[in-house]
Formats: structure tokens, C-alpha cells, sequence
DNA sequence: CTGTTAGCGCTTTCAT
DNA sequence: ATGAAAGCGCTAACAG
């Protein structure tokens, strides 16, 4: 183990100046600087994160708690978040709530106990209620995809609903009237939102659903509702709330013989994996969570960044027909 | 921030008793156990990791690193090894490749600097050479699903030809006799494993494969792959080298409107995410990762843990049809 | 069984 | 611009 001691007797100068180069100070010759960092370069110097955290109180860590590890937009968000943790100089801590608000908070606390410097929080099982204490406490976080009620200017948020609605006009702009809503769970907010937002642009239309069916988030939902859904109506556009559910809906419309979309055209919720990658390519309305999770390490890291906010983008591709 | 040094103060004893207390040495009269227990509770001490990290030179932590956070069995092989991890009063750092030689060895090289007390290693890109020289410096890391020449001690592995090899018998014994398979990139080793076990059984059947086609292992290429393939030609049964590549052949499959399994039948490698989440499910031969990523925790926590020996096995759904 | 005493490797005043 | 010195909170001999 190479310390900072071995640089300094190295270089013949002090740890104090080591640790000056070592760490961007701008107090120290050129002259000095060069012979320190040759130094290190021979001797493999790595400065021992463990003494740095404990002398300095800063663990250049961040922490990232997720609901679930599967499936969805997991690897996603995994992803950006850590990108943009490194990219500032912050390993990511992360741990998963495994969706009970017991697990989530025990996840939280334990993440705070490892002197995290600040948490990006993905969660829904724990309470507003709870959240409000952690704040209370002067924790660091903020939440994304979560409109708690008292932490506004901690929360990164999206609004399903106008998403949603966004994905329904692109139907009713392609002259569909007969058009089908499969939804997630009701016990999730973010479901009913979506849903809701398909209720609003066909009540604003005047035009009554063909179905609003609802069940899991997932594969054999989307293609069990979908043949439900075949065996008594006739429907020329589904909209689907996320990928998932697209997907198994596919299965079943496909399996019927029917076409995509010269019978049955689809949209869904994307959350940038799959929808792009069947054929044929699911037109969607994306959910930005990319690029709220870099907002909320941006966030963490400088606490009075403005609020951005995100707006729906409809993405066109294959599986919408055009009726008139 | 409570101190080792508050609680004894608080429960009147030394700092070294209560270390020993927190870290569950046995010298310790239970009298004063409990009083130093109470005193913890009582002021709500957590240690400082870093204190402990550089007293001990231990950091508790264990680091995982994998090529992609993306799709596939990655959301499974996370959750599994963290949870190990966690079992063992680890935290777990994790770290991806993104599928260059160079940034895996980043990854590896940062979360050595960052003390981890051991490494899971789940990547491709990287040569046999330099993880060769990685374990001459005396690192400590477990490979996952990859046969190094020279570590073979460190290897945590899958037969994937004899798993390939088992899931093409399942066709030859249900009758099949026109039999393709679409498998994965040649680039990667464990797709070329693959496609050999199916020509194994194939030769030794004494029956010729109706096709053999490759692609990438994601459902556009699956999709293509089964068009091309029914657009040539008509087997009864179609071996598909991972459940992306299975669920875009599903696609096309029904799409033509052939159903599974009463015209083709259907057997998938599986990582446990998909194949039993379709309709209708996919029989599939089953790639232990998860199994096999707690055997590589207790392995790199206990280095001399004998190996132990992971055998395919065949998970009987409903897409496979016999025939006589 | 418990206390004393050194550090672990680094940052950070405070002088110089 | 650089150095000296005092910790950061904990563990680990070593005594007793």
C-alpha cells in the first residue's frame, strides 16, 4: 500500500502538499506540482478513500434506492445514474426496496449510515408521511418520479396524465373512434394517472372507449386483457401504459390473425427499451427517465439548480394506421 | 455525529468495550454488554465505515462489475449478488464494462482503489491475459460464466454446450425431426457453446438441422431470423439461444398465423426473466446465473469453499408439442 | 474481561 | 507556496 507519506518523501515534500496536488489545490508551484505528480505515477500512488472520508467527513459517495431491480426501466435508470455520479467524481451506492416501506426505509437508513453524501430515491412504497421526517432530519435526497406532498423542491417529476393524453390524441388525430385503454395496477399512482389522461382526451372528443381494462404491469396481463378485450369488441387502436403490456398485447393480436396496424394499430408508454426493438416498432409516447435521473444527481449535487421540467414526446413509429 | 467515544462515555466503560460490543467479541460480561447495547440505542449510534475502514483495513464492501446494465439477466444477477452480499454484511458497489476491454478494466482498477474486499467479475471484453495478471497482484475477484485459462480455480462456470445439447433433445425425443436453431453473436463464446450443443445432438441423432441461423441475441433478430427461416422453409421445432431472440421468433411465428405448439414448437435458453412470461410459455432450459452468483459471493468470502458444479435442467411449459 | 495506547492515511488549520 | 501538527473515529495489540 502506497501512502500519501511515500509520495511526499519521494517528491521530498511535504503530505500537506501531496495532498494539495492530489486534490486540485491551486496553492502549490508548478515546479512542486510536476515533481509530486511524477511521483505518484511511479510509486502507483491511490489515495485510500477510507482516510480521506474519515478526515475530511465526505464520502464522495452517492447512494440510489430503487423499488426493484427487474425488468422495466431499471437498467436505465441504473445507468444515467451512475454515469453522471462518476462523471462528478461520486461512486454509487445501490440498493433495492424490494417494495415494502420497511425495506425501503431500511434501505435508506442504511445508505445513510454509510455517510452517503446525498440519495436519489425510487420508491413507492414508503410514505409521504415518513419521506417528510427523513427531510425533517436534514438528510439529503431527492425523489424521482414522486410528487410528495411538503418536498416539492426535492421531487423530479413527470406528468403522466398530459403524457398520456398526448398518446390518445395520436389516435383520435388518426381518425380512430374505436380505441381500447389497457392499464397497471390501480394501486399505483402513476397507473391511474395514465389512465386518466386517456379518459380526459376521449371524454374531451366526445368519444366513448371501446374498453378501459386494467391488470399487472406485465407481459401475460397485456396479453391476457388484450384477448379479452378481441373476444368481445372490435377495436382499431389499442393504447397500451407501458411496454409491457404492449407487448403481450401484440402476442395476443397477432395470434388472432390480426395485422399491426393495417387492423389493429398500437401505442404505449415507453420507457426506452423494448418498444423500439419489435416488429413492428411500437409508436410510443416516451417517458423521460433518463434524463430526470441526470436532473436529480444534478440536483443533489447543487441543491439551487432551477426545477426543469419534462415534457411528453410522442415518437412515431410503425404500429399506428391512419384512417382518414 | 455519535462517537464510539459518546456511548462509552454514556455507558461508562472504555472505547475498546464497546468496540468489541458493536463487532460481537465474545469477551464481554453480558452485564456490561447490555449496558453498552442500551447506551447505542439510547443515542442512536451507527459507526463511521471509514473509521472502521481505515482502522482495519477491511471496507466491508464487495464490488461487482458487469459489461451492461442493460436487458438480459442483469436485473437477476444484481439482485442476487447483492443480496449474498448483504447476508454477509457487505455493501455491494457495482460498476459496469459497457463492452470495451478498457473500460472493464477501469471498472476493476476503480473499485480495487476504492478497498473493495473483493470482486465479482461478470464481463467479456476484457482479455485472459490481463485478468491473469490482475491475479498475480494478488487481487482478490471471482469470475462469473467464463473459463480463463490459468484461474480456473476462480471460474464459477456453465456447460453451456451440454445445456444446448439437453434442450435439443427435448425435440428429438418429442418426435421432432425438422428441427432449427437461431442462435446468438459468434463474437461471444458462450453463443458459439451454444450453437455446438445443438449440432451435437443434431450429428448424433443422425438428423439434419433444417437451418441454423445467427443474429444478435434481441428480439429484432429474432423476429427476422424466424421470417427468414419460414419463408424457406418448414420445421416443426425452433431452438432459440436466449428468450429475446425466442420472443421476436414468437412474433413472427404467430404473426404468420402458425400457432405454438400446435404447428411449431418452441424451446428457449432461459435467464429466468421472459420465457415463462409469454403466451404461451416457453419450455426452456434453465442458465443458473443466480445460483451460480451466490456460489461466487460465498466463494470470494471463503477462497477455499470447494467448487461446486451447476447442471442444466429442462423447464417443461407449454410450447413444445410430441409429436408420437 | 476490560482499559490503555498506538496508530490507520488523510485533511486542515495555523504558522512561516 | 509550503510545512508542522492535530485530529477524524475506529481497531488491535498489549497489559493487567
Amino acid at each position: 500500500m502506497v501512502t500519501l507519506e511515500d509520495v511526499a518523501a519521494s517528491a521530498g515534500v511535504s503530505r500537506a502538499t501531496v495532498s494539495r496536488v492530489v486534490n486540485g489545490d491551486t496553492k502549490v508551484k508548478s515546479q512542486t506540482r510536476i515533481k509530486v505528480e511524477a511521483a505518484i505515477v511511479e510509486l502507483g500512488y491511490s489515495p485510500n478513500p477510507a482516510a480521506r472520508a474519515l478526515a475530511s467527513s465526505q464520502s464522495h459517495t452517492l447512494g440510489l434506492v430503487t423499488t426493484s431491480y427487474r425488468g422495466g426501466f431499471f437498467g436505465a435508470l441504473m445507468d444515467t445514474v451512475q454515469s453522471e455520479a462518476e462523471l462528478n467524481g461520486k461512486q454509487l451506492l445501490v440498493t433495492q426496496g424490494r417494495d415494502t416501506a420497511e425495506k425501503e426505509l431500511n434501505a435508506i437508513q442504511r445508505l445513510f449510515n454509510l455517510r452517503c453524501d446525498g440519495l436519489v430515491l425510487h420508491v413507492r412504497a414508503i410514505s409521504d408521511e415518513t419521506l417528510n421526517q427523513l427531510a425533517e432530519q436534514e438528510k439529503k435526497f431527492i425523489i424521482l418520479d414522486r410528487d410528495v406532498p411538503g418536498l416539492e423542491p426535492r421531487c423530479v417529476v413527470f406528468d403522466h396524465r398530459a403524457a398520456s393524453a398526448c398518446a390518445t390524441q395520436v389516435f383520435i388525430d388518426a381518425g380512430h373512434t374505436k380505441i381500447a385503454c389497457l392499464h397497471g395496477p390501480v394501486s399505483r399512482s402513476s397507473s391511474l394517472l395514465r389512465r386518466q389522461g386517456f379518459i380526459d382526451v376521449m371524454d374531451r372528443s366526445n368519444i366513448e372507449p371501446v374498453a378501459i381494462l386494467g391488470g399487472e404491469y406485465d407481459m401475460p396481463s397485456g396479453y391476457q386483457l388484450a384477448a379479452q378485450l378481441l373476444e368481445n369488441t372490435q377495436p382499431t387502436a389499442i393504447y397500451c401504459c407501458n411496454e409491457e403490456l404492449a407487448i403481450g398485447a401484440m402476442l395476443a393480436i397477432t395470434e388472432r390473425g390480426l395485422r399491426i396496424p393495417q387492423d389493429i394499430s398500437l401505442i404505449c408508454y415507453d420507457s426506452g427499451e423494448r418498444a423500439a426493438f419489435v416488429r413492428p416498432a411500437i409508436t410510443s409516447v416516451h417517458f423521460p427517465i433518463s434524463e430526470m435521473a441526470r436532473f436529480a444527481i444534478r440536483k443533489l449535487l447543487d441543491s439551487h439548480c432551477e426545477n426543469e421540467s419534462f415534457s411528453p414526446e410522442i415518437i412515431h413509429r410503425d404500429s399506428v394506421r391512419v384512417i382518414r
